[in-house]
DNA sequence: AAAGCCACCAACCGCCAGGGG
DNA sequence: GCCCCTGGCGGTTGGTGGCTT
């Protein structure tokens, strides 16, 4: 198969993006959405390629980033999820709303590698409200939170359920991340945060 | 003040998987 | 079943700015 022309031998432009190039692909995207990300730019009259495009937007243009530093507990959660997950950078960027995996990509190398390296722990996770998901649903993360933290009595139900799944995915045999390959997340979340130790041993049933 | 070094991060590259024809 | 196109992913690079000597 032969392979398509680079993006510099179509006379297309590389290197960073002008305001003006920014300005032209949100509003563009904006106005028509980015159904073909190969189509787009000569659509929009921009002298890019699509693919350069699409990374443009998604990891810096799109409205829902989170700009600015890593907080102490982001940085955490990073490398616990590193820790089970390992370079999947996309799928630990789907558990940190606002973030992007180049983002993170970009943290892990030039701050948390050296962390894990010296030995250091990650402190105490638990992941807060402000942890939703990009859809601007709760995740399974921050529903676990809630539950962590709820009085006891009132969450038995749950925690029930929760055991249950759990037992039924340890007799399954299921790694973690097959669990969340196969969107059985709360049985993810309920062994990581009690191995973790930010919960209790769950109460018989 | 200048040169060298280093850290950071935006952007690129190559590969792969999935879907459509 | 095969080919091709497209989007997505992870690894890597290169420009830039700040710090040190």
């Amino acid at each position: 198969m032969v392979r398509a022309p680079c993006c510099e031998k179509m006379g297309l432009k590389k290197g960073p993006w002008t305001p003006e190039e920014d300005q032209i692909l949100v509003s563009h995207i904006q106005r028509f959405g980015h159904e073909n990300w190969r189509a787009l730019p000569k659509q929009a009259g921009l002298l890019r390629c699509g693919k350069s495009c699409r990374l443009r937007w998604t990891n810096y243009l799109r409205p829902d980033i989170k700009r600015g530093n890593f907080s102490r507990e982001e940085e955490d959660y990073i490398i616990t999820l590193h820790q089970l997950l390992g370079n999947r950078w996309s799928a630990i960027a789907a558990k940190l709303p606002g973030r992007t995996d180049n983002e993170i990509k970009n943290v892990w190398h030039t701050h948390l590698k050296k962390r894990v390296k010296q030995g250091e722990k990650p402190m105490k996770l638990l992941p807060n409200s402000s942890m939703s998901d990009t859809d601007g649903s709760s995740s399974s993360c921050t529903e676990f939170s809630a539950i962590v933290n709820r009085d006891p009595a009132e969450s038995l139900e749950f925690e029930k359920s929760l055991r249950s799944d759990a037992l039924s995915f340890e007799s399954r045999n299921i790694s973690h991340v097959d669990a969340v390959s196969n969107g059985d997340e709360i049985s993810f979340w309920l062994k990581i945060f009690m191995e973790s130790g930010n919960i209790q041993e769950l109460p018989e049933i």
